[in-house]
RNA sequence: GGGCGAAUAGCUCAGCUGGUUCAGAGCGCCUGCCUUACACGCAGGAUGUCGGGGGUUCGAAUCCCUCUUCGCCCACCA
């Protein structure tokens, strides 16, 4: 602890090694041996970042709130777990190591499954642990010691034991429906992987000649290419236009196929034309129409969503978008389009390649999840699951109230297995689901093949809260750290993730997983644009922890957000973004370091029952106001954690030691510490205990500079951390209120000195004389016992207490009504300050009169309580007595 | 189409249960200061019909209705 202490802070010198100190001695570990065993626990599950992820600053954003979250919690004294892992993200990681292949001039195909395989594992393991690490820079205290990976052998076994129990209870099922198809990535996805986005599209009128000749039906589609896989037109049951329609043949164009007229309730009459062609192949509600009326499924597309053999010759081969302009034409060149209008309409896009999805036909597998939605419904009704903030709960309850069934299997080779083996003897076809790899049919011995699919990343991520601890198996950390307290995360990921991990919990561990959720806003640019790579508008969070230091990014992170709202930062002006933050920082930095440079001797203790221990009657008015308001602070912002709300907390902490400690308090006990005065090693006391305590309630947020400053005061030895403290407790007895009111007024009347030096331009370097009177015994009593401070920071050379006021000044009057006057003599321009008086005389007098008729307002008086009315009664004759004092000071100089 | 939210200083936002933080903070702007902790600083200052309108109330930035403008989530109207 003995590097010199420069003026201007550089977290550059001071983070890293403290961070990598804080490691080393374990001080993020759960349940270390060595450790006194803490309160009850805590956890927090970290959302894991993908294997793959290099740090943003969503990231940041999140990380920091989770990490002030845990660092208050691990203070408070609870048995901290804050759970750090990362995901295997199937389709994101396979797609990054495609795009290594195809450098390389390969794919996937070239290389075959194992090779593949192989190779993602090889880079995983080389850069696996970017991301991690990056968490470090900014001071995340994560329990690394626990640190999973989503396809760890453990974490493995959890995947297929859910499966399998999820099988056996008949809630795992193999379907052949239409599910969102990404022709990029060739793989099924959920609903909730494929993102609906506006899209301006149009609609297209087609003709469909009756079989019979006798005439035309039209139809609306937004998707005319799959017109050469409709295999019925469908119109409403009651809609009389078409009644008589029901039951004939069309003849479909460009296919020349015949195809039935229906009758479907599904239909809305009101749009379009009211009748609807049908591809049961390649949209949702044809096929439901399909199923009814036992239509057949006519599948024109390859899964690379290009024309496949099933369509006529010219066609096959096209890309969906360009059969689609040639189906378009040819309808055109028949006659048999009728028109074209524009339509908006929402398309669904691959969550990873934002490639639109194609609704395709095919076998997957699916959780059905109606029956595991009610109890995660129930615990949201029932109050064990709550939001913040907390209308987004009714977010999660609509979406659990229309959950519809998952679909779990991906064709992707990077994933964790299904657990399913097919028998190949076609006799006995049995499908085997196993948590032992199988190598022959249970049923009949015959050779089995594994299913080809991998299962989707989130069927691993919803097990996270209980399979990182362990289970199945019943590890010492499943039970003390299951069910964990808060999940922090962003809205986006309510449903991928939060929604489930409620449903999995619910039903493999019988309990919610977090009792809390805590949704956060989104890091935006200036113009409120997502920050994405490809608008690049990013902000790298590494950069500005260079630049300004962890810190500081926590810091405007944290203090720039309340609950639901976004942050906005500029990534083209970070100083105007982070320079605050690297200021207070800065501020804090100089403020021990003027503190810690007075602290020669031992410093007394303000409390407890040590000989030497500051007694009350030694305080000064300055030292009682300033615990008071340390103690007040403590309330304020332990308050706000708890309530997760930062921002305040910040903000009550950053006023207390900015405007409070910094500017008044030090400013204060300069003479007793320069030995001016009497009373120094008090002074000394009170500014290292209060600013101690303020660090100590900044370090959440800002862990490293509170860290090497705590370190630095006295007494400190090299394994004592104030990561590892105890949270302050707020100590009734300091809450004085006379000294905090006493000082106010010292502070309000430096303030009236200053602004009436500034209004007469007075030299700074020129003292004044000052005279007050008019005051109460206590102001009186207040103004004695901090003469100097007053002298000092109003730069006045004579302090007068009641002194009657002579000559040619300047005047002010207090909230009190204390008077005060500076005698400026010739420097004063008397028609200035008697425009000046008049005008604050003429503010107060129409306060003074909206307040009279208030307080004559017989229904005011009668009905608001009493307390209120007295306060109003009180303000009233203030503003009273301050016009009286400024006419008297106007006559005084003779105003007109 | 269904659900939810927001509008307060030039900018970004606080303001929680209607009245003692009630019109605030930071940034920006103006004036003056290198006062031996800090110019990443100190002191002083200007700036608002609290989106419009209506209502409830003794009292509304705060509660209700309505309009305007923005945003988010969900959704199979082809």
């Amino acid at each position: 602890m003995t590097e010199p202490i420069s003026p201007q802070y550089d977290p550059a010198q001071i983070e890293a090694p403290l961070y990598r100190r804080w490691v080393t001695a374990g001080l993020f570990e759960a349940r270390r041996p060595d450790q006194h065993p803490a309160g009850p626990s805590y956890v927090i599950q970290m959302p894991p970042p993908n294997v793959t992820a290099v740090l943003h600053m969503g990231h940041g954003l999140t990380y920091s709130i989770q990490d002030v979250i845990i660092r208050f919690e691990r203070m408070r004294g609870r048995e901290t777990l804050w759970l750090p892992g990362t995901d295997h993200a199937g389709i994101a990681t396979q797609n990054v190591v495609e795009r290594l292949l195809a450098k390389e001039g390969q794919t996937r195909f070239d290389i075959g499954r194992e090779a593949f395989v192989r190779r993602v594992w090889e880079f995983v393991r080389e850069t696996g642990d970017t991301i991690l690490d990056q968490l470090k820079a900014i001071g995340s205290s994560a329990d690394w010691t626990r640190t999973y990976f989503t396809l760890d052998a453990d974490l493995s076994r959890a995947v297929r034991e859910a499966f399998v129990r999820l099988h056996e209870r008949g809630l795992v099922y193999r379907g052949h429906y239409i599910i969102n198809w990404c022709p990029r990535c060739l793989t099924a996805l959920s609903n909730e992987e494929a993102e609906k986005e506006e899209t301006d599209g149009k609609l297209w009128h087609l003709r469909y000649p009756f079989a019979d000749g006798s005439g035309q039906l039209t139809v609306a589609t937004t998707r005319p290419e799959t017109m050469l896989g409709d295999t019925a037109v469908a119109v409403h049951p009651d809609d009389e236009r078409y009644s008589h329609l029901i039951g004939k043949l069309i003849r479909l164009p460009l296919v020349e196929r015949e195809i039935p007229i229906v009758a479907d309730a599904a239909i809305d009459p009101s749009f379009g034309s009211g009748a609807v062609k049908v591809t049961p192949a390649h949209d949702p509600v044809d096929f439901e129409i399909g199923q009814r009326h036992e239509l057949p499924t006519i599948d024109i597309m390859t899964p690379e969503a290009r024309m496949a053999e099933t369509v006529p010759a010219r066609f096959q081969g096209l890309d969906r978008y360009e059969a689609r302009k040639r189906v378009v034409a040819e309808f055109e060149q028949l006659g048999l389009l009728e028109r074209v209008e524009t339509h908006r309409h929402a398309v669904g896009h691959c969550y990873r390649c934002d490639t639109a999805v194609e609704p395709r036909l095919s076998d997957q597998w699916f959780v059905r999840m109606a029956p595991l939605a009610k109890p995660a419904l129930e615990a949201y009704r029932s109050g064990a699951l709550r939001f913040i903030p907390e209308h987004q709960g009714e977010n999660y309850a609509q979406w659990m109230e229309n959950i519809r069934d998952w679909c779990i299997s991906r064709q992707l080779w990077w994933g964790h297995r299904i657990p399913v083996w097919y028998c190949e003897d076609p006799a006995c076809g049995k499908a085997s689901v196993s948590r032992t790899d199988l190598s022959a049919c249970p049923e009949c011995f015959g050779t089995v093949r594994q299913d080809e699919d991998v299962l989707d990343t989130w069927f691993s991520s919803w097990l996270v809260p209980f399979s990182s601890l362990g289970w199945p198996d019943q590890t010492p950390d499943l039970a003390a750290f299951y069910p964990g307290h808060t999940l922090v995360t962003a809205p986006e990921i309510l449903f991928f993730w939060v929604a489930r991990m409620v449903m999995a919990g619910l039903e493999f561990m019988g309990a919610v997983p977090f009792s809390l959720v805590y949704l956060h806003g989104t890091v935006r640019d200036t113009q409120h644009r997502k920050m994405s790579k490809s608008l690049g508008n990013g902000i790298d969070p590494l950069d500005v922890v260079t630049r300004y230091g962890a810190d500081a990014l926590r810091y405007t992170i944290v203090a720039g957000m309340s609950v639901g709202t976004d942050l906005l930062l500029d990534p083209v002006d970070l100083e105007t973004s982070f320079a605050p933050a690297r200021n207070f920082a800065n501020k804090l930095w100089n403020a021990g370091r003027f503190i810690l440079s007075n602290l020669d001797g031992p410093v007394r203790p303000l409390a407890g029952a040590h000989s030497n221990v500051v007694r009350r009657e030694e305080l000064a008015l300055a030292d009682r106001w300033i615990i008071a308001r340390c103690d007040a602070t403590v309330r304020e912002a332990t308050a706000a954690y708890d309530k997760l709300r930062f921002n305040e907390a910040a903000s009550a902490i950053y006023h207390f030691l900015w405007s409070d400690l910094a500017d008044w308090y030090i400013e204060q006990i300069k003479p007793r510490l320069y030995g001016d005065q009497p009373g120094g090693d008090v002074a000394r006391a009170v500014a290292a205990r209060t600013f101690e305590i303020a660090i100590t309630l900044l370090h959440p947020i800002m862990p490293f500079v509170t860290e090497a400053l705590w370190q630095r005061l006295p007494g400190r030895t090299d394994d004592r951390f104030l990561s590892r403290e105890r949270w302050p407790t707020p100590d009734g007895r300091a809450s004085d209120a006379a000294a905090v009111r006493s000082f106010e007024l010292v502070q309000e009347l430096v303030g009236a000195v200053r602004a009436l030096r500034a209004e007469y331009g007075v030299e700074p370097g020129r003292n004044v004389r000052a005279s007050v009177s008019g005051m109460s015994t206590a102001a009186e009593q207040a103004f004695r016992a901090e003469a100097l401070t007053i002298r000092r920071l109003g730069k006045v050379t004579e302090l007068g207490l009641n002194v009657p006021a002579e000559g040619i000044g300047a005047s002010a009057v207090l909230s009190d009504g204390t008077s005060l006057f500076l005698p400026l003599g010739e420097i004063l321009d008397v028609g200035k300050e008697c425009a000046r008086l008049g005008a604050e005389i003429e503010r107060l007098k129409s306060l003074v009169s909206s307040q009279e008729s208030k307080l004559s307002n017989q229904q005011f008086v009668s009905r608001a309580p009493a307390a209120v009315v007295e306060r109003e009664r009180e303000k009233l004759l203030s503003w009273r007595e301050q016009v009286t004092v400024l006419s008297e000071k106007r006559q005084r100089l003779g105003c007109k």
